[in-house]
DNA sequence: ACAAAAGTGTTGCACGTACACCCATGA
DNA sequence: TCATGGGTGTACGTGCAACACTTTTGT
């Protein structure tokens, strides 16, 4: 046990024992806590994310990231699995869960005017789970490529896509942000492919997230000479050309020197 | 007016208008949402943390993060200044302030028996500002450098310095990580000195930040070739020998390439 | 045979580090 | 004049981008 651990997890004192004994939670404004999770995977060699029709207000209809309701005995992270698998028929976690950010702009959410919204974003990585199943609270259930989301591509218009709910648009810019610039400096890219995956699997994750071309050649060489970034199995797959060698997720976690994630475009 | 603006900040449907007409708050599990401010400075060349005694249970006498609860009128950030300069007196407000996490773990607060606490943790960086004075909830309010904290620095006894209440160590931690990345890749560390400063006032910034001696040369030469940075005013400062220029921050907010942290030391 | 993809070799350049050295100042 | 800190010069090593080239396979 260490001294952290030591010093937190002590026990109630009699003062507290009392304050609790006391403490009427009706006292307080009404709050609403909630996870939303950005599930991004590659599907057809393009960055995708995981929406769900909205099947009640409020805003039915629109398309929105799978969450919902915090459960007073559950962490926020267990309320963004529950959710997830809920609302999207998902059997297999995530490879990656990371907690985004926090929403908590007033008005955000309709129902605001009464009792204030709270959002949780999560921000998810998985190989290509294949077709969801929209389940509770949802009308369907699909992944949608990230630049068929008007959104998110200048070049569609406003009609031919989903509209997003609430600040949900917010929240997927906010993530795939954040997930571009994880992939410079740690192994996560590896969440995104099977347990078994040769080295342009994984350049496509590069290429995908960031949008932009790779040198083959250097991106071989730079994945190898990192330590702990993947490792052989002395297999090899007759990938329709040549064959290519199989590698699994080494140790690593972070990579240093990173890499270098080429000036927009 | 852009994409995203119209397509989010329309006006309620009928349906939601009826929806929220017969939305009851009471009918949800309770919830309480509070901002926690980790406020960050350097004091005599050491970096510092601003902590508040409790004076109220729970946990009344340990030393916290100020922080506090979210009002239904106003954003989790407002939570957080509101918050910072109601315990602590301060009447400048942080020269940068962001999001770190939020913290929700069943168990974390006492009052999770009865209500839910979700606490959205905030990172804040300032020129040192003084001393504080302590305000609402606070027996005291003062600043402790990070390593005269026991569960920050293993040398010292337990009975040494202050007890931190909740989970605020584990805040503290992640603040800390967070803090010392941010400055690798950001102009972050400009927002701990004044308007004006030395070359010298910036890199004992990154030296406090990151534990570590830094080679003065290098540092003054890559600062400078850095575009956007630093800025020259042409004054210059006596500053106990040889006087040196005076700079203000540039434009930019993130630097490229990044400085690069000294291995852990 | 040829196309496509895996993988190797080679070169130039940019940048970081280390360290010697000079300069300006106040005590 | 001497100690101190600001600042410049320079040499060395590393690592990446670019691109030509070889190897391996399926059709």
């Amino acid at each position: 046990m260490n001294i952290k651990q030591s010093l937190y997890s002590k026990r109630l004192s009699e003062e507290d024992r009392a304050f609790i004994t006391n403490y009427e939670p009706r006292d307080y404004p009404p709050n609403a806590v909630t996870a939303d999770v950005i599930l991004l995977t590659i599907r057809s060699g393009r960055l995708a994310v995981l929406l769900v029709e909205r099947a009640n207000p409020p805003q039915s209809g629109s398309w929105a990231l799978p969450g919902g309701h915090l459960n007073p005995d559950e962490s926020i992270t267990q309320t963004a699995l529950r959710e997830l698998t809920e609302e999207t028929g998902l059997t297999a976690e995530p490879a990656h869960l990371e907690q985004l950010q926090t929403y908590s702009t007033p008005g955000r959410d309709a129902r605001d005017e009464k009792m204030r919204v709270t959002s949780v974003a999560y921000l998810a990585f998985m190989p290509d789970p294949g077709t969801p199943r929209a389940g509770s609270d949802a009308r369907s259930a699909r992944f949608w490529a990230v630049d068929d989301l008007p959104e998110f591509n200048p070049a569609l218009g406003v009609e031919e896509g989903p509209i997003l709910a609430f600040d949900h648009a917010d929240m997927l810019r906010d993530g795939l942000e954040r997930a571009a610039s994880k992939l410079e400096y740690t192994t996560l890219a590896t969440a995104f492919v099977d347990e078994q995956f040769t080295i342009s699997d994984l350049r496509l994750v590069y290429e995908s997230v960031w949008r932009s071309g790779i040198d083959p050649a250097n991106f071989s060489r730079k994945v190898k000479a990192t330590p702990g970034f993947i490792e052989p199995t002395g297999v090899k797959r007759a990938t329709g050309r040549a064959p290519a060698g199989l590698f699994v997720k080494g140790s690593a976690d972070v990579i240093s020197p990173p890499f270098f994630r080429p000036v927009e475009g």
